[in-house]
DNA sequence: GTCTATAGCTTGATAGAC
DNA sequence: GTCTATCAAGCTATAGAC
């Protein structure tokens, strides 16, 4: 079903749009009742009253952005291909969702942060979206199974295993951090390690 | 260092801890700027006064719950012992950290948003206990690797899959459930996936 | 130890001048 | 469209009776 746009003129779109910049920033770093409108504000370089000129309510920036930012977040699933080789499809998958973590992390732990809180904002999506999505592409890899082209999985916690390793770096990359000390950046060596396990669990 | 403890009477014990159980419950459940006083005190059936008659703020029923968290969490961790059988202790650390989420979920929770906010309250114990315990263990892992007990993996990165694993079916129930539908429980599936995971990922 | 009442502050949202 | 000023609600924390 497609929601009608409301129309807008270029400022309008423009400070839109740093107003909801600034609202990742801080949504992410503090969560959704730690943050205030104030320090949207600041951010974006607004009056607080000049940031709910443009959205009505601090609720309605929050959910602006997460429907916003859905697209992005379920793009490298849609990509996985039915044609195309399962292993490296499989880990082709892995790798989009790593970069995303990786150039991302904002956009990860404000995911994160509302599915942590049982989603108050994003029931439906995740029950008819996500759902709907996982569905097809269990599907897609049931039959890589059940031809042996790689090894038994269970296709959900298959799925799961790679939301949990790629994001895992992005949303608790403080830990990452304090446990690895300075250091290159994690990623490479998660690649790495990655390419790995992915190879060797799905080897038929 | 040893904290010295005060000394209280068991009405003190007893009402400190119904406190805690009822903070864990709520801020688990909507973090720390989402979570009231008021909530804490109906769930631990206390007036609010009375609340902090036991503890001096809010702040510090939190960091009071942290605290007392901390061991339980890293005892998995700590039990990995260097004189077992290298694919046997990590499957029994993947184990014990795949119950620990299980049976308790709020816990996970607790820690997981306070990591994925920066870790505000504990940035010293991240840096220090943990950085620590996992340099310890991550040498173990590093002399397995080294005489071919178990394939070339990065031990750092190893320890973070065996974390992002087990905890995101506590951290992401909604989504998990919200995927899978009704259906039977995700954890004994996922012990199945994840033996077969790491089995294959260790293999010499 | 536990309660009622309330002080004092922060915050989301609005009024109204420009 | 943007601002200053301000309202009204909700919150942490305390005072003080019992």
């Amino acid at each position: 079903m497609k929601i009608q746009q409301p129309r807008r003129s270029r400022i309008q779109n423009k400070n839109r749009n740093v107003i909801l910049d600034a609202a990742l920033q801080e949504f992410s770093a503090r969560g959704f009742s730690g943050t205030t409108i104030d320090q949207i504000a600041d951010a974006a370089g607004l009056s607080k009253p000049n940031v709910l000129y443009y959205f009505p309510s601090k609720e309605a920036i929050y959910r602006g952005l997460l429907v916003g930012l859905l697209d992005l977040w379920l793009a490298p699933l849609r990509e996985l291909d039915a044609e195309g080789d399962p292993v490296e499809q499989i880990l082709g998958y892995v790798r989009r969702k790593l970069l995303l973590s990786r150039d991302y992390p904002n956009e990860s732990r404000l995911f994160a942060s509302e599915v942590l809180h049982g989603a108050p904002h994003m029931t439906e999506v995740l029950s008819e979206d996500l759902h709907d999505l996982v569905a097809e592409k269990v599907s897609i890899i049931a039959g890589w199974t059940a031809s042996g082209r790689i090894a038994e999985v269970d296709p959900h916690h298959l799925i799961f295993s790679i939301w949990a390793l790629t994001q895992h770096y992005a949303d608790f990359d403080v830990q990452v951090r304090a446990v690895m000390g300075e250091g290159p950046d994690p990623y490479a060596g998660a690649m790495i390690f990655l390419e790995h396990l992915f190879r060797r669990m799905l080897a038929p």
